[in-house]
DNA sequence: ATAATTGCAAATGCTTTGCTTGTGA
DNA sequence: TCACAAGCAAAGCATTTGCAATTAT
C-alpha cells in the first residue's frame, strides 16, 4: 500500500506538511471515490486536529497539481480519487451509488472525431453512465 | 415562435400561473442554455416583479415534469434548455462557453454495450465534450 | 372556497477565505 | 529565518424554504 500521491507531490514540487502527507496517504489507500466530508472523517481517525478547511485546500491543491482527480457526479458533492495515467470513465449505480471504472477506446476515438467534425480540438470530456444492476 | 414548454405543461397537467407562462415563454424562445440568473433577467424585462425564488421553483417544476432539461456543466451553475424528444449531447467551447449540440448514435450504442458488459442496464448518461475552436 | 403559488427574507449546504498562529525547507 | 500552511470562524454563492399574502380553478 504505497503512498503514490505523496510520491507524485514530491515529483511536482508540492510542499508537504504532516496534514498533506496524511491526506495523501488516506486518499492513496482509498479504493472508492470519497467526498471531502468522508476524507475529513478518515483523516480525523488518525489525526483529529485536521480541519475540514485544510482538507478542502489540500484536495484543491492536489487537483491543481494533477495528482488527484475531482468528479462532480449528478446530484452529489464533489468526489475525489487518485489520478491515474490511464484515463477512465465511470459508471454509477443509480441505486447504491457504487462506482465502476471503465475504459473504452472506441468511444474515446469517436468523441475526438465528433469534436473535430464540429470544428473543435477536444481538450477534455466527461462521460458518466448511470445504470441499475441486472440481476441474474 | 411557439411556446412549446407551455403546451407541454398543459399536456402534463402542470398548473400555469402568469409567472410560469412567462418563464415558459422566455425559455421556449431561448436558443441558448441560460442559467437561472439569466432567465430571471430575461423575464424581468417583461415582468419586473417576478422573484428569483419563483424562477428557481419553476425550472425545478418544469424539470420534474420533463418539459425542460437541466445541465451542470463543469465549473458553472446549472443551465436549462427546453426538453426535446431527440436526445442530444453537448460540446462546450472552453474559451467562450458557447454550446453546440450533437447526436452520435455510435457512441450511444457503445455506452449501452459498456453498461451491459459491466452487468448494468443503462438508465441515464452524461456526455460532455470540452473543446477549443480550430482556426482555419 | 380553498388548495396552491408567490415574494420576501432567512436558512441551507458546500466551499472558500481572512486572519493569527504555527511550521517546513 | 520566513514565506507558506493550518485552524478557526466568518463569508460567499447557488439554491431552497418558512411564512404570510395572493391567486387560479
Amino acid at each position: 500500500m504505497n503512498n503514490v500521491i505523496e510520491d507524485n507531490c514530491i515529483k511536482k514540487g508540492v510542499r508537504l506538511t504532516d496534514q498533506r502527507k496524511l491526506i495523501a496517504k488516506v486518499m492513496s489507500e482509498s479504493n472508492d471515490h470519497p467526498d471531502v466530508d468522508e476524507l475529513h472523517k478518515r483523516v480525523n481517525k488518525i489525526d483529529s486536529k485536521i480541519s475540514i478547511a485544510t482538507v478542502y485546500r489540500t484536495v484543491k491543491l492536489f487537483e491543481e497539481a494533477g495528482v488527484v482527480a475531482k468528479h462532480d457526479f449528478k446530484g452529489n458533492k464533489a468526489r475525489y480519487e487518485e489520478a491515474t495515467q490511464e484515463h477512465h470513465d465511470h459508471l454509477i449505480d443509480v441505486n447504491t451509488g457504487e462506482i465502476t471504472e471503465f475504459v473504452n477506446e472506441d468511444i474515446e476515438e469517436l468523441q475526438k472525431k465528433v469534436a473535430e467534425k464540429l470544428g473543435y480540438k477536444l481538450v477534455d470530456h466527461r462521460l458518466e453512465l448511470y445504470g441499475s444492476k441486472i440481476k441474474k
